[in-house]
DNA sequence: AATTAATTTGACTATTTTTGTCAAAACAAA
DNA sequence: TTTGTTTTGACAAAAATAGTCAAATTAATT
């Protein structure tokens, strides 16, 4: 079970990058990189994608990989996991009809 | 498709009842009522077991609507939505059986 | 159509949450 | 011990969220 903050760490050192190596790149204080690692912060998706860019990662699989540690996240601590997700996807399905087709 | 919205409009009125009502027998604003009801806000889960409590509403069932709502809005313009609740899923999953197992 | 009732909207403040920055602490390696 | 790296925590700035209220809109009655 890989957290984005087990991507990009493992992506770091298979690269033999240190933080600030990282930091630099992609102009983020070094804390907070360090933070993202550990799963102590969330990025923001523009973040994600500029991890993606620099580590040469497919985009779509780590933002997958981010929202999804968000939503488990969020109902961790809940009943019905399943249930709840299964609900969810069928209302963001049809939401998403209703927003592009009408 | 219901919404947690749909569910506590449609509950207030087949039991008759104004927002004003509703909002004083919950120590909640009525501007803040109809926007729950509208989606246009989303409550607290203090606020939806209220809200469960007031019109005699499965609790768990109400929180799942509720809980969707939110997951559904946040993966509601991504790509592969059935791969991000998927692995969201898998995530949780593993994430409890740490928790309390270890 | 006029009045009254109910709902919705929006502006405003207050509160909470999140963010980035920084330096020091902790840890690891040389 | 010295040097390099990562982690932690305090702090302030910025952003998101919450509640309050009155006015505007809409719906229902008379």
């Amino acid at each position: 079970m890989e957290t984005f903050g087990d991507i990009i760490k493992n992506k770091r050192e298979s690269k033999g990058l240190i933080l600030r190596q990282v930091a630099y790149a992609l102009d983020i204080d070094q804390a907070i990189v360090s933070k993202f690692e550990r799963g102590e912060r969330k990025p923001s998706k523009e973040q994600v994608e500029k991890f993606a860019e620099f580590y040469d990662l497919d985009k779509n699989k780590l933002i997958t990989s981010w929202l999804s540690d968000q939503i488990a996240n969020t109902i961790l601590y809940e009943e019905n996991i399943g249930e709840v997700l299964k609900v969810a996807e069928e209302k963001a399905i049809y939401l998403k009809t209703i927003h592009d087709g009408k």
